[in-house]
DNA sequence: AAACTATAAATTGTCGACAATATAGTAATA
DNA sequence: TATTACTATATTGTCGACAATTTATAGTTT
């Protein structure tokens, strides 16, 4: 289950590449956040002209990574607590949306193999008590699936594509790891028996207030976060 | 009234210009929807290296505008039923909630302001009945005060630099002008309406029927098309 | 005639160098 | 000492050329 269904793009041209690699080392943090990015020195580093190098920092752009500014450059994206509030309240919007469609249009046999994987996370995560990539990786599964079972290919692309490393970037750097994962799992579940009744409304709301908890449970950490650095730490 | 609050973009260098001008060719069909985009011809004719008209073609990406497939090249969007709906499912998710920001966030001098702005509008549009295309950037003006009023900076980006050029380019491209005017005269007002009283809940339900009898208008004149164009003509 | 193969042309991806702009450092002035 | 003006350095923006890949063309085979 290694990045499973995080980005399935083809990586064929070395643009791509370097796209992949800065954009895992971003989100993982060993390319600091809010940092600014030395095109000459990033090019070198990867092995790349500068031209291939800009082109990866354009598609990092697209996913809100880093952030560019004519004549000046480059810098990775700060993780603020008005951001986080500000992306979550957009996630929230556009992933009811998501679960509502998908309540419409889920094919009965996806709804299957979802319920299926849910019962297997059960599985895994009880044996694997506390380590929780498997959680994590488990999480974005499941909400992966269900904006995949909206069948809009637009909102797909958003959510896929566009916003989730950023999301995924706060979870990571905030080391979302633990308490919540029982909580968590009842919630999918009681999220995709609301799609399989065909009940978009509620699962919309349901899914709303799963991405409510869960921005909850990062602005915690968050706020610890904050209270430490400022102590020196 | 040129352009008005379209995009407040900096245009300071040569690919942002290139950016500029094709985003506006794009949107309004002088260069044609589905059409192959030729690298070194479009250079030639913007008079510019093919390296500052990719960085161009990588930002009408980024506003869904063109379409990229390595190895192959760019196509400029192609504008199909399907993908109206798509993209209105999701416009109506994101500008209800900001339409529900708007109220809480709106200083009261915007409110104030915005319905100024819908007073001088209905004047305007009297004296020049069935020229629209006040209307056109009235309604454009509208919708962009209230995202900007939710104070939301990644939702801001979102729908004024990245989705409303598409949104733009179908209303223009099917020929929007016309009967729908008054009506959405009237929307707009209650919508402003909901907002000063800072109900939320109303705003954003407002704005989400305002935002479906938009789609419904557009499909129609849609289906026309398509009606037309089966014909051969 | 249709389908497959091999070659040629064109297009996109990548590179290194130069131009334009911004930043850092230094000297001069109040 | 603080501030401004200027110079030098470094960074980003842009260019033209080459490499890799795809598309078009011609030729061959069944």
């Amino acid at each position: 289950m290694t990045q499973m269904g995080l980005n399935d793009i083809a990586v064929t041209t070395a643009s791509d590449k370097v796209f992949v690699d800065m954009r895992r080392e971003i989100v993982e943090g060993s390319i600091k956040q809010g940092s600014k990015i030395s095109e000459p020195e990033l090019a070198k580093r990867y092995g790349v002209s500068r031209a291939t190098l800009r082109e990866a920092l354009n598609r990092l752009e697209s996913c809100y990574l880093v952030e560019r500014k004519a004549n000046i450059g480059c810098r990775v994206v700060a993780l603020t607590a008005e951001r986080l509030i500000e992306v979550y309240q957009v996630r929230s919007a556009l992933e009811g949306l998501a679960c509502r469609l998908a309540a419409d249009n889920m094919e009965q046999q996806e709804i299957k193999a979802l319920k299926q994987l849910l019962n297997q996370h059960l599985k895994t995560q009880r044996v694997k008590e506390g380590e929780s990539y498997y959680q994590e990786a488990g999480d974005l599964d499941f909400h992966y699936r269900i904006i995949k079972g909206s069948k809009n290919a637009h909102l797909i692309h958003l959510l896929c594509n566009e916003l989730y490393q950023l999301i995924r970037m706060y979870r990571v750097q905030m080391g979302m790891v633990g308490p919540r994962v029982s909580k968590a799992f009842d919630e999918h579940l009681a999220i995709i028996n609301a799609i399989e009744n065909r009940d978009g409304e509620l699962a919309e709301m349901l899914m709303k207030r799963h991405i409510s908890a869960s921005q909850a449970n990062i602005q915690a950490k968050f706020d610890l976060h904050i209270a430490q650095n400022s102590r020196g730490e």
